[in-house]
DNA sequence: GCGACAG
DNA sequence: ATCTTGTCGC
């Protein structure tokens, strides 16, 4: 198969994906999952990682984490079959399923409706919450300085999320619906997740144990509970 | 054709 | 994403 061949594939399975995602919902998770990745310095592998959380005392309960060889480049449009493989599999090596994920990256703001947390959101069935740092597609006003404000992002006459202010006087985050939850939903849970820094408590963490594990020695960090977090 | 472009 | 030192400020 051909570039141009596996792009048009990955396009009707995002169309596929997007046609399954429902954007109501308002779960109550007690167990909620960070998911993110890390790479080599070639970017030839992906480390990805999955941390449970309680909620609403944020305590680690648990983490999983894998590393395996980044199969897809990095095109903005076409995240989810870089990275996604490898969140998959730390989420599958959890000792339970969490509630809700929460993953680095957009969900339905996505020129096809479907970004990374709309496709593992799908794929696990499990309710999902997309944050990132920047905007990929569709656009917004800054929301006010103040903690907790939004503004909406639109993109073709329609809402497809949310910026909104972490920190007091420091730069939004987005926020979108990944799967089986609202926006007002999704951002009340980005925004109570979040301790005092621009990055919610579970992807800091999921962050931090994607670097770890790739900075030490994987095959010592597959499986993890709290206690060996660093 | 030109600019934009999650991680 | 990743490389990379110090520095300014609370």
């Amino acid at each position: 198969m051909e570039g141009a061949e596996i792009l048009q594939n990955a396009v009707r399975l995002q169309h596929d994906i997007a046609r399954h995602v429902v954007t109501r919902g308002n779960p109550d998770p007690s167990v909620l999952a960070g998911l993110d990745a890390a790479y080599s310095l070639d970017g030839s592998q992906v480390f990805g990682a999955a941390v449970l959380l309680a909620v609403p005392s944020l305590r680690v309960i648990g983490a999983a984490t894998v590393g395996r060889k980044a199969s897809f480049p990095y095109i903005p449009g076409y995240f989810a079959f870089r990275e996604a493989p490898a969140l998959l599999a730390a989420l599958g090596r959890l000792e339970r399923a969490p509630d809700l994920l929460m993953i680095d990256g957009h969900g339905i703001a996505h020129p096809r409706r479907c970004g990374i947390a709309s496709h593992v959101g799908v794929i696990t069935g499990i309710p999902s919450i997309g944050v990132a740092r920047h905007l990929l597609t569709g656009r917004c006003d800054p929301p006010g300085m103040g903690w907790g404000e939004t503004t909406p992002v639109t993109a073709d006459g329609s809402v497809i999320g949310c910026a909104l202010r972490t920190v007091a006087g420091v730069r939004p985050v987005y926020v979108s619906i990944g799967h089986r939850i609202s926006l007002q939903n999704a951002v009340s849970i980005t925004l109570h997740t979040s301790t005092g820094f621009r990055i919610p408590e579970p992807l800091r963490v999921a962050h931090r144990l994607a670097s770890h594990v790739r900075d030490r020695d994987v095959r010592a960090f597959i499986w993890l509970d709290a206690d060996a977090l660093p």
